[in-house]
DNA sequence: TCAAAAGTGTTGACTTTACACCCATGA
DNA sequence: TCATGGGTGTAAAGTCAACACTTTTGA
């Protein structure tokens, strides 16, 4: 989040900042994490530290640093904060009016990245860092809720014909589960046998002639993504797409 | 131009910038400005003012001030080099590498701008300033051949369902000006009659009742975007799409 | 035996593509 | 009279949406 900014911000360093201002604005990244879980889309938001922000969420992000690629840096924030590595992330876009940060002038670039919430590798240990879900978001710090609604809107979109949504599911998924995740980030329901169908067509899936053991009622075969349809293909996507 | 940027960082202020150097990532926008003529997508470049890139080319842009909206300052960059005012701006990305400027850390946001080069308003005084062909574009400075090709890819895609593609027509048009144009951008030959087709089923277009009279062959008739689905839509489409 | 979800095809509506001829105008 | 593009329709292929019944499993 830019709230690390803010600390900072509030230290001795802000008032050397404002006053060399007209070449200080700060840039920062944040990051629209989202996660997948009892068939709910959901959005991992850490508490802000701003005073003006008291007891609002906030997006993950940072100052980006000097010696560090833009697009680099959300991966820095994700592993700060998550452990993960190798995510999938994707610039969305640049934010800068002029108000949007109460301490100063920060332009920030926000990024999406879907990640497996079970994943074992992932650990929130930041106990100011929870997973919420995007139905019931109150009121945010900055202007992230139209950070996130941009970001969901390229995910919309995304998610139609480049297999991305592979990131938020675990490595073995059944049908259902596929299509229930499309139905939270779509916020339709479709019809099953329309979207096996489609699904099918798009060659996506390797069958992997297991079944679901852990469910109370008739089990689904299971599948995985085609290997060679790497999960996260960020970089490529990222500026050429 | 970042090339602006140069200028400054050159002087006494570069010295400054370069110590307090954490702080200090500057921030510019650059704009890839369509024009449409002769059959051909153009666009509007400066001669870079960059010792490391003598002779090449590069983008319009320039650093954002302190106090004005990140997407603020892409018009006034317009504004000070064309004379336009109310032109079609649409942000596409940001680029960030840490090397992509050769005099310091300089972060760009890109936008797309579609204008009309034979709008009379239009003023290019600088003579340093001139329209390029697309299609021979030799080596840019920095990272602007990217750049450019993201802005087209963005173009590609939006020129397809939104009414964006007029900002590079006269008022007055006919259906193969818009088909040549859109062959332009897309780099394809369309078939007529399927292309009138579609065009007339998106019912953008008012037929004038007019015909074109500066033909050496048959005229065609005249149309003209139906007022209400306004030519430069930017700030709309811009964050909510 | 019940509840829950798995699995599976067909039809009609619509969209997309391919394709060819006569017409109007200026040179 | 020629060259250039204007203007127009149809048929086949493909895509998309709607829709229902039988099967398997666990509780």
């Amino acid at each position: 989040m830019a709230a690390d900014t803010l600390k900072k911000l509030k230290t001795a360093e802000a008032e050397k900042i404002s006053h060399i201002d007209y070449f200080n604005i700060a840039i920062s990244v944040d990051c629209v994490i989202f996660g997948f879980e009892k068939k709910e889309l959901k959005i991992l938001l850490i508490k802000s530290d701003l005073e003006e922000f008291a007891d609002k969420w906030s997006l993950l992000g940072d100052l980006v640093r000097v010696d560090e690629d833009l697009d680099s840096a959300p991966y820095r924030v994700l592993r700060q904060r998550t452990g993960l590595d190798d995510v999938f992330l994707q610039q969305v876009g640049s934010f800068g009016a002029t108000n949007r940060h109460p301490s100063g002038r920060v332009i920030t670039t926000a990024y999406y990245s879907l990640i497996n919430i079970r994943n074992h590798k992932l650990k929130i240990t930041d106990n100011e860092v929870h997973w919420h879900s995007l139905k019931d978001l109150k009121a945010l710090a900055f202007d992230h809720k139209q950070i996130i609604e941009a970001c969901l809107q390229r995910l919309r979109i995304q998610v139609m014909d480049e297999p991305v949504i592979f990131n938020l599911l675990p490595e073995k998924f059944s049908l259902r589960e596929l299509q229930d995740l499309y139905q939270a980030i779509l916020g339709t329901k479709l019809d099953r046998r329309n979207f096996r169908k489609k699904i099918a067509l798009k060659n996506w899936l390797d069958d992997l002639d297991e079944m679901e053991d852990d469910v109370p009622h008739r089990p689904g075969k299971l599948y995985k993504l085609k290997t060679g349809l790497k999960k996260h293909l960020a970089g490529l996507a990222e500026k050429v797409k």
